[in-house]
DNA sequence: CTTCAATTTTAGATTTGTCTAAAATTAATT
DNA sequence: AATTAATTTTAGACAAATCTAAAATTGAAG
């Protein structure tokens, strides 16, 4: 039940990737994990062998059970790590993923629940994303961008797809942190920009780049609060 | 500056070895490291390669000044994570060495020293070796095992060479820990037992087993102290 | 000073993970 | 449907770290 790094960073790639299409190409992994689709080719190969996978070549392919818990576990380690990192050792959320994803290939079981524990058991890391439990139970919220939104939906910010310096300046002049809760109340077909409201203040116009880098979540206990 | 997980073991095993004998031996490397002579001297060509080690070939080798600061480097990275397992993971001191023995590679250096920060600088790890500050000074205190101390000379207990639950058994019993503070008041040449005084506690006797186990430093403030 | 034993090094293989360049397959266009 | 383009896989190579077995060197004993 041990894998090698490479393997390990192979297994959350492609859980990350076949969350958004079902199955996950030879190219698309390459690019994520910055290497050449030959490697991706070679480690299939070794993955499939070791029963984490579905695989048939030409045709993409997909993570089965086993491979899903193993990828889990280390998403669960990697989220972990960056919550004591900003919460303990005050880095800041920009700064953690590098760091993590080292520390997301340390083995003892034993470590990362005591590590859990220490922290009190968090939902989420600092980018808003959830952290697995140590059953490997991932909460699946519905996740997606503000710009794809209906009107009137309250959610919360739960990531930012492109974090460069620019980005997060809108958000912080907008008051927009990781956990706002906030709804639609008005799209503009022209330019596809929005006009927001968040609790408390003057509601405030987002253009549609911004949107389509704003993530959301929506729980349903969040939408149908009575 | 950064080195593979493979060398650093290397290295901080070289440091290790050379405290006590000035040369190091590819066989008590291999013994060292659980690997084989053969694998030794691959490695010392690549460290020598490199300019971490003075070694001319059936002669012995040591670190030179690069290969000891990339040692201490790693040595600091163990004994903080070590501290870190114990003090705030509630780990106990028997439980840490592989955990750390992996934690130790995490080549963030920003991490560290924030861990360090963090744990509030501790001196010693939690089987009472010295932690090397961020410089890389690593505190020399003299360290032998209780059975080669002179009379009356006021040591501080700092480590346990064999740590079986035997051993610890024993310690207990005699309510000796890290960092009892205690001295010799008599030896036994007939079976080389001794007898030692702790503060506030009668006497009692240790045999020759294990008081070679016992290891004890004796700063010169400590001993000196007026 | 030989001879033998222990230590150390070399020679040659193996495993893992990666790469480039070329071939195979699939998908898209005329 | 035939050609072209994109994707994916194979073939072959390489670096890092390890091993076994054999050769070289050193050191100890006779
Ligand atoms: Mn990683
Ligand atoms: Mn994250
Ligand atoms: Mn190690
Ligand atoms: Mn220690």
């Amino acid at each position: 039940m041990k894998y090698s790094v490479s393997k390990e960073n192979h297994l959350k790639a492609i859980f990350h990737l076949q969350q958004e299409q079902g199955l996950v190409t030879t190219n698309a992994l390459a690019a994520a994990l910055r290497t050449r689709p030959a490697s991706v080719t070679d480690m299939l190969k070794k993955l499939k062998e070791q029963k984490l996978l579905i695989y048939e070549r030409y045709k993409g392919f997909k993570l089965n059970t086993e491979g899903r818990k193993a990828a889990v576990q280390v998403i669960r380690k990697h989220r972990l790590w960056e919550y004591f990192l900003v919460k303990k050792l005050q880095f800041g959320w920009d700064e953690v993923h590098d760091i993590a994803e080292e520390l997301e290939h340390i083995s003892s079981r034993a470590l990362i629940d005591r590590l859990d524990a220490f922290l009190g058991h968090p939902e989420t890391d600092p980018h808003g994303d959830p952290i697995p439990d140590s059953q490997g139970r991932l909460q699946v919220r519905r996740q997606t961008c503000l710009a794809d939104l209906p009107l009137n939906k309250t959610v919360q910010v739960s990531g930012v797809a492109s974090q460069t310096p620019e980005m997060m300046e809108v958000l912080q002049h907008n008051h927009i942190r990781l956990g706002t809760r906030l709804e639609i109340k008005k799209k503009f077909p022209f330019d596809d920009s929005l006009e927001i409201k968040v609790r408390n203040r003057p509601p405030v116009t987002l253009s549609a780049r911004v949107a389509k880098n704003v993530l959301v979540t929506y729980d349903e206990s969040l939408t149908e609060r009575r």
